[in-house]
DNA sequence: TCGGAACGGAATCATCTGTTCCGCTCTACC
DNA sequence: GGTAGAGCGGAACAGATGATTCCGTTCCGA
């Protein structure tokens, strides 16, 4: 008993510390299905009542801000956890998986839009979009990724894996990587008349961000 | 003036039905942007007050179930514009970018939630899936298409693209055909070694409908 | 001239939701 | 053993939101 509890699992402490794992899991769960979701769906989520998600952030946005957080950084983890793979195409694709598999993408671009970010998320999601551009380097130092492909279009492809969606979860992400798969196809490079370049201007680095910039042209805030 | 009026151009009557249009235009507008968006926005759109709407629609779910119609037919004509064409490969592409461009996805797959179908407008989706089908088999034909997708697949395909954004309107739409380029590159059959199957049981008739069987089982629901 | 189609927009009514607050439980510590 | 208070459940509160109704007004059309 004083072992468990000088551990911290079991009594009042160690009950809260599960809380703070289940009230994370529930509150990605549930925005991540649906990032206009109220409050009280995480607290039934988590099974445990209002007060105790209050008890752990200062507001909705506070909780936001974090579960965003945690997917720009989860987001890194994947990215140097591929490092290590010698081939820079297999690297890329492999990573792609990675994203798609922990089902982040939602997180770190979904939920933007609903708070503020804080000039720490800023940086974070600055390291986050840096892997992202040091994989596709890798790529198409591989010479086996599309040359006309950048780093941004990784965006338009997380962003077209997380709108995919079935009835049950573990579908989804089934469907989602056979989605992925046919876009990894596309990425490759083919030789010989097939090959058709890519339309459009590719989309610039900062196009797509996920907060205006850091302060001053009162840009296209865009979105409802 | 008796002219104008006798062909509904000007008077009560001819504004009357240029409102017709306007609200339509707006609403697709609106609900295309935003599924969820208040009956308000559409009215401000189009300029029009609240009242000039509910003259025209019972209710705001009537407004959605005829937007839905007027996507799926336009999904239907996109299919038929892209008969004549002789490469079957061909015609799918075209297909694809005629109805990336029509920006009609969101109205037939996004707001089927919000509203209870019709018979009407389930066998109008049935059509719609029936052309797509045809297309698909075509391809297949043609022998440019990989032999692992399904016509289930240009479901995912579209609903990917339709989740492209960015603030500006034509922006969205030239990124959008910028990641259906890679989709459609994606689909192409590539014999060779580098050529790997598509992963997991492909997207089964049925399984991503709009709307829940007929009637009877009471499967998963499944939105939010 | 006049009935009423067409309309603008305020008022209504029903939710929905973020946040606060109160009282309870049960542990940690003396 | 007793007690302060951490941790918590959930009702209450306050504000927003939004679909729908309603009423007064305008102005066409006969």
């Amino acid at each position: 008993m004083s072992d468990e509890s000088s551990r911290g699992l079991s009594g009042r402490r160690g009950h809260a510390k599960r809380n703070d794992e289940a009230i994370l899991t529930a509150a990605r769960d549930v925005f991540v299905h649906d990032p206009g979701a109220p409050i009280s769906a995480v607290a039934g989520r988590a099974g445990v009542g209002i007060s105790a998600l209050y008890r752990r952030y200062a507001g909705k946005e506070d909780m936001l801000r974090q579960l965003c957080r945690s997917g720009l950084q989860r987001m890194i983890v994947e990215a140097e956890a591929v490092e290590a793979e010698p081939d820079g195409w297999v690297a890329l694709a492999r990573f792609l998986e990675r994203v798609v598999d922990a089902d982040v993408h939602a997180l770190t671009t979904r939920l933007a839009g609903a708070f503020t970010p804080t000039p720490e998320l800023r940086e974070i999601a600055a390291r986050a979009d840096r892997g992202v551009a040091l994989l596709i380097e890798r790529a198409h130092a591989s010479g086996r990724l599309r040359a006309d492909v950048v780093a941004e279009d990784v965006a338009l492809i997380l962003e077209g894996c997380a709108a995919i969606r079935s009835g049950d979860g573990f579908r989804t992400m089934q469907l989602r990587r056979r989605h992925l798969a046919l876009l990894v196809h596309g990425l490759a490079r083919v030789e010989g008349p097939g090959d058709v370049a890519l339309p459009g201007p590719a989309p610039q680095p900062g196009e797509l961000h996920r907060w205006p910039a850091e302060s001053g042209s009162p840009e296209q805030g865009a979105d409802g």
